[in-house]
DNA sequence: TGTACATCAGTGAACGCGCGTTCACTGATGTAC
DNA sequence: TGTACATCAGTGAACGCGCGTTCACTGATGTAC
């Protein structure tokens, strides 16, 4: 049964979302072509009229996941709190894609690797605009060095299964990041 | 062909190593137990007298991963240092495992995810003794934030298609931790 | 110390299963007149 | 605008494959005498 342009839009649209969140919760090895087909509202036989493979799914996937403005205009601090709280350790499917797959796409095809690179430079170049620092230069080591930490510390508050640690792994990152390059009140 | 009690126990801690270096290379879904014991030079049935399934593998080659002492007695520059060189992002076998099976421990069974909860609870205490800070408090903090800088900024580096950003990432990181907390010469 | 035999670590064929992928078919869509 | 038909998105059975796991068998080890 064909189906109209419009739907064949929405469907790419939804296949992409389901993947998206499927591949953040469970990673791609643990989630099928056919599990995500299902949360798109299709069989899997479909599937290969969108995508060309599995590895072409993902690098669109990660394409999209990473090209969602991550930031925003909020300034590095606010972006951190929000960043670094209980809700997104929380929310992994809907979560950051460098905490849940970041290391997953360093191990698959290039095409993958090279959307996350390009992600991490708009991410950096972002968080350099609002990252204190007298020099462009201080800036942007700043948000480098801010970013390292909130990607590590959600890896390490989700990896843990002691609540109270997790806990404090944000709140002491939160902190560790504040203060970094804030020249203190003069 | 039954074999001594000592080849028994140098099978087992091969078996360990060669899942140690492979899990961490290519991730639990990437390594088969055929794998993990052709290259502890046995033959894939054997694996269940020593193993009860790929999860008990898992647990235990992480346990044996955790364990290692990370830090030794360095202060915390300089372990920072070490961690974040162009040798231990190449060395994915041979490295850190909270960085090459962190997200992947987290999303494993309950025991892998015990396991690496108290390496991370050890790690953080080591970490905390070198840490700056006038009270043990600060040290604490310094030391998670570091930590969490470091984890972060290895798996950025590896993420990185592009030589020279993911350089960047280690330098920057290393110089967002050197300063944090160290007072300035009075 | 030497011999006889029970033990059991290791082998490799086999299992059931889920995976990514293919394909013949179906029937609604959208175009040509 | 209405009709006839070519197109093609979606279906579901089927494929080959590699996986984790099981098991009957083998033969060196280590124990009992």
């Amino acid at each position: 049964m064909k189906v109209s342009r419009e739907q064949v839009a929405e469907n790419r649209a939804r296949i992409l979302e389901a993947a998206g969140r499927l591949f953040r919760e469970r990673g791609f090895d643990g989630v099928s072509v056919a599990e995500v087909m299902r949360a798109a509202g299709l069989t899997h036989g479909g599937f290969y009229g969108y995508f060309g493979s599995k590895d072409d799914l993902i690098a669109h996937t990660l394409a999209a996941l990473m090209t969602r403005a991550p930031v925003g205009d909020r300034d590095l601090a606010t972006f951190a709190a929000a960043y670094l709280a209980p809700e997104h350790r929380a929310n992994v499917a809907g979560g950051c894609a460098v905490a849940s797959l970041g290391v997953e796409a360093g191990r698959a095809t290039p095409r993958a690797k090279a959307e996350m690179t390009a992600g991490l430079r708009r991410q950096i170049e972002t968080l350099a605009r609002t990252a204190p620092g007298e020099t462009a230069a201080a800036r942007r080591e700043n948000a480098i060095g801010s970013w390292s930490a909130m990607v590590g510390a959600l890896v390490l508050a989700r990896m843990s299964d002691d609540p109270a640690l997790s806990q404090e792994v944000l709140a002491a990152t939160r902190a560790f990041i504040e203060p970094a390059g804030s020249a203190p009140p003069a």
